[in-house]
DNA sequence: AGGCAACTGTACCGCCGGTACAGGAAATCA
DNA sequence: TGATTTCCTGTACCGGCGGTACAGTTGCCT
């Protein structure tokens, strides 16, 4: 081999970042394989088109952000008997874990790619959503438990509760980009 | 005159909806001046580059946004004198409004601009963070008012509650572009 | 009649995504 | 050891796009 095995991963890394902080059109291959010091046909032997890329690079995100949920959550719920109180503790984490990030969020790629929809082929378009169903399915396997022991004083229906969390975070997102101000987003 | 003189508008619709539908980056010259049916020299005779539509865009989608929510707001606070009362009204008013557009909320350029940030120029972004500021301005006077009849209950910063409302809404967009379901954002 | 605003038409440039294909270094297998 | 496979490099090329340059045209306004 003319190169180290991971040439695959350090492009991901170089593109994700890239992604994140300009866009996935603004992004160009050219940019990336100078960064990562390899050449064009490098690249396309490793991605048959840029929507290879897109999809490599949402897979991946999605996995990380899952096993920090995972992580999370089940850390909490471990310290806490009650659900509820459990699931709060969790949400504490998250907010701390954001606070923590020493330049505010990088963003959310599932959001990005939604405001940059048609650039993307069906599958890449599928994945995203499936990912923000089960951002939904998550929340809402927790506020199940939760509903077992509080009963509910309010009609409210618990998919748009689940939701409204994805929603919370993705609206923070935004406003703290939006506002340069990184401590936006875990004060809501 | 070759044409009537409102194609400088006529670029403007064409423009807004391609971009609110694929993107910036997506939405190509060429094709806006073929929907337009006006020449390339015509196009950069109104806009010296690409950055100026973006500019022009996001200009008149802040005003537009503007007046509506003055409109509403004003008719909310009219029929009601109690300002809590008048400024839930007013939100709920806004809910049907992006209820009863066809094809659910066309999405927000503020929010579109933050993802592809770097391909726009100091000006732009500017824009982009002083709309945001004004939202929360907006609905802070109308917290204020509030508050000075009914005072706070929790110790909370008025201004993170005046964000939290644009949060609703931006977060509420993605979830109904990533699931592609035109409910989601006025039941959050 | 002259001037200006609002264009058209043509030609051209460099960047970018993508294709095609030949070849080369290193690891792995027979 | 030689063959194959994996992981690349180098070169050449294509069409689309943003953008420039600039000369010419059309129609209203004075």
């Amino acid at each position: 081999m003319a190169r180290a095995g991971n040439t695959k991963e350090e492009i991901l890394n170089t593109a994700e970042a890239a992604v994140l902080e300009k866009g996935f059109e603004a992004t160009s291959i050219d940019e990336i394989i100078a960064d990562v010091g390899i050449s064009k046909s490098g690249f396309f032997y490793h991605f048959n088109d840029k929507n290879a890329l897109a999809r490599a690079l949402l897979v991946r995100y999605i996995e990380r952000e899952d096993e920090l949920f995972d992580d999370l959550f089940q850390r909490a719920s471990e310290l806490n008997e009650d659900p509820l109180h459990g699931f709060l503790v969790g949400l504490k984490m998250l907010s701390e874990v954001m606070e923590d990030l020493p330049n505010g969020h990088p963003g959310c790629l599932v959001a990005a790619y939604c405001y940059q929809d048609r650039l993307f082929d069906r599958e890449v378009r599928e994945l995203n959503t499936a990912a923000v169903i089960n951002w939904r399915n998550r929340f809402r396997s927790h506020l199940d438990r939760i509903a077992a022991i509080y009963p509910l004083k309010l009609d409210v229906n618990l998919d748009d509760v689940a939701d409204m969390l994805s929603v919370v975070a993705d609206g923070g997102i935004i406003l703290s980009k939006a506002l340069k101000d990184k401590t936006a987003l875990p004060r809501q």
